[in-house]
DNA sequence: GCTTGTTTTTAGCTTGGGCTAAAAAAATTA
DNA sequence: TAATTTTTTTAGCCCAAGCTAAAAACAAGC
């Protein structure tokens, strides 16, 4: 069974709200897939019919293993290809969603085993989100939290990003602040929960909560 | 003015053939992009609205410059997504056309310059046909003659292939044919017009004239 | 110059994936 | 519980890109 570009697109929405909320309403579909949600109901018929999804009116929509074989191909499409166009192309990793959207629908599972292995088998992509393996295994990121649970004096890396958004990478750019890099937390400030990180180097960097609550981190013992 | 994978898939056909037959009818338009004459009548009528078909009822299609230029740039994505399939991930030469095919119609200009800039400017596809570069400047092949047309004793090397797909490309595999190699025409037999090519090693291969017409040439002064 | 055959066009239909507006169901609040 | 709000579904429409079958235009052959 192959599917449309759109197909694969809600394939994707469904899981990711699944993963995310643990429910993937009609409405929050629609956001995603950016369509009214009259669209969506039809396009879940349609997906119902194929064996991809379980779907009763009114109760939201549930991807079969199937369906999830199909969401967890895409993102490992998706992420490897935005390993391509960072490590390859030199794109900034702010810039590389749009194309891997485009990228993911192409091909099958020949082109993109050859394109891992060119690339050596990445284990997490520019956002330090995990790429799935060939047979569909993803190998969840150990022992990450948010940045904002760590505790004064806690040293940890930074290893991904909750927000993907060009707008949320571009503020972290600006921040300085870039996966891998090993932080102390100097202080957290109780007016605004803002925090001071500083580099091994020394160099300090003043954190918002907001941004902290969408950076993942992993504690280190040092 | 943005066009639909479709729509592009018209102007490349139309190009090649203004290029090939110097006229590009209803009906070789419908061969190549696998569609009825209507469905072509049809769509001609769209790109001439766009402005970059030419077409008057009954007399064929002609580009526009604008016209030129897309169908060009597409030429240029296609085939520098030959030299990644082939070069970076290993493909054979006689796999890539489908996928590049589908690769063409993605992202814009920054993401193929970065993508020929990888590559490192390559001069031409694995087929040995030439890449536009950004400016849609094609460099043709100098002297390329079809193999057919060398005479006996004269020395060549294979630069290019007028057929590219898989079973001719595949036929010149088991011959041991490919690009780049050089040989002497040691004779033409009356009979069939099937020729004897040696290698520079030695090898002897048996060219049929259906081959050889396939087959493109420089001529070598040595 | 007519007749035959090919090519192109017209007309009308289909399918996929959208949309809006209104109706129905579910959820929330008084 | 009843009223109101939110969410989902239904019904009917649109557009892109294809299709078939029939009509029209063009090209040849006699």
């Amino acid at each position: 069974m192959l599917l449309s570009p759109s197909q694969e697109n809600y394939l994707k929405a469904i899981y990711k709200l699944q993963e995310d909320d643990g429910i993937a309403t009609n409405q929050a579909l629609a956001a995603i897939v950016e369509a009214t949600p009259a669209s969506v109901t039809n396009m879940l018929r349609k997906l119902t019919d194929t064996g991809f999804v379980e779907y009763e009116a009114y109760q939201g929509a549930t991807l079969t293993s199937a369906g999830r074989n199909q969401a967890v191909a895409l993102v490992r499409k998706h992420r490897l290809w935005e390993v391509f166009l960072v490590d390859k192309l030199q794109y900034d990793w702010d810039a590389v969603h749009a194309l891997a959207e485009e990228l993911e629908h192409i091909g099958g599972d020949e082109l993109i085993n050859r394109l891992d292995a060119f690339l050596g088998h990445p284990g997490f992509d520019p956002h330090g989100d995990p790429i799935p393996n060939a047979k569909g295994v993803v190998r969840a990121r150990q022992h990450a939290i948010a940045a904002s649970e760590a505790s004064v004096g806690g040293t940890f890396v930074v290893c991904g990003v909750k927000d993907s958004s060009s707008l949320f990478l571009q503020h972290l750019d600006k921040l300085n602040i870039a996966l891998g890099k090993a932080y102390t937390l100097k202080e957290c400030l109780e007016f605004d929960r803002s925090a001071v990180w500083t580099e091994q180097g020394g160099a300090c960097t003043n954190v918002s909560n907001e941004v902290a609550k969408n950076v993942l981190i992993q504690l280190t013992d040092a």
